[in-house]
DNA sequence: GTCTATATTACGATAGAC
DNA sequence: GTCTATCGTAATATAGAC
């Protein structure tokens, strides 16, 4: 409901219709609506920290950590995708949007850390700021909320039968554009 | 007040005091809320539709005209800034809403040509979806509404002599990375 | 055009029976 | 644990004086 309407426009009554109780029996297993997007922005920056887990006993190139944090990033993203979405549209209104943005934008500074340390090795082109170069990079990655509906469980569209799946096609197409870019003649 | 709490949290006494007018004085100026978004929404739609105004008439190469594509609607982004946030942000929960998003929808389909007559004609890399391609792309051109600030009118922070503006840096490398990628090293 | 005062409705949350 | 009924508040919007 958070998603279909919007944090603010999604009212107690539509929770509890959703979940199909009474908005009283609602209120006696949540103390309110704010800690519904507690818990849910929560478990998103859980799967979001567990990007950089295995990262600091790493030995490759600077790029090639940058590229594994780019997959994995992309890949949480896709995994929890309503609780992402949902994190992504916070705006700083109440003291749970507040505290949750100041842990996504530790994380957004761990991201940036990785694009910094490419950009000095000289892995990556060093002609544009690093700042901006991660800001779009994973503006790219983010966007992904917009438009992506996750198939339904039963489904067999043919399109995931030995060409990998669709979460496989998207992270591919990202690092692909990300490192490569559309001039790249690979066809 | 929109863009600062959400169109659903910011109320008509948020606006009004922010326009320095009573709630009902507002009121004699417009008739609610849904008709202040509907003009801001429109703004944006109208300076976007301008992207594809002289585009029929060029000569040039497709992957040219999708460079240029892709630098005006960037450019109209940062000029119109806050409409363009706001129409990114609608969830369809009204009339208003919705039809402001069938323009949109309208508008990426538009967008999406480009895309695929680049990669038609052979101009651009054909080894990943021309859809996934094109929301890739301008969900970073798109990403940019999360961060951007413009600077305030009188400010003078050095960043702009000789350099060229920050809106120019902006535009530069949303275009490079779409193009070039980070592995091209031109630094 | 702007104001004070108010109508009306919907929301988040609670009381208390079962 | 779930319900009906309701409280208090804040929201959109209007009436009518100046």
């Amino acid at each position: 409901m958070f998603l279909e309407r919007g944090y603010d426009a999604a009212s107690m009554e539509d929770l509890a219709r959703a979940s199909g109780l009474t908005k009283s029996s609602l209120y006696h297993h949540v103390s309110g609506k704010e800690q519904l997007l507690r818990l849910a922005v929560n478990r998103a920056l859980d799967a979001l920290d567990g990007v950089f887990a295995q990262e600091a006993r790493q030995e490759d190139s600077a790029v090639h950590r940058l590229e594994r944090v780019l997959r994995r990033t992309t890949g949480v993203l896709l995994a929890e995708l309503p609780y992402v979405t949902l994190l992504l549209r916070l705006r700083g209104n109440t003291e749970v949007e507040r505290e949750a943005l100041e842990r996504r934008r530790s994380f957004d500074a761990r991201l940036a850390a990785f694009v910094q340390d490419a950009m000095a090795a000289g892995e990556i082109r060093s002609d544009v700021d690093p700042r901006l170069v991660t800001r779009l990079l994973f503006g790219m990655v983010n966007s992904v909320v917009e438009w992506y509906r996750p198939a339904p469980p039963g489904a067999t569209d043919g399109t995931d039968v030995g060409h990998g799946s669709r979460d496989d096609e998207i992270v591919h197409a990202v690092v692909e554009l990300a490192l490569d870019g559309l001039h790249a003649q690979r066809d």
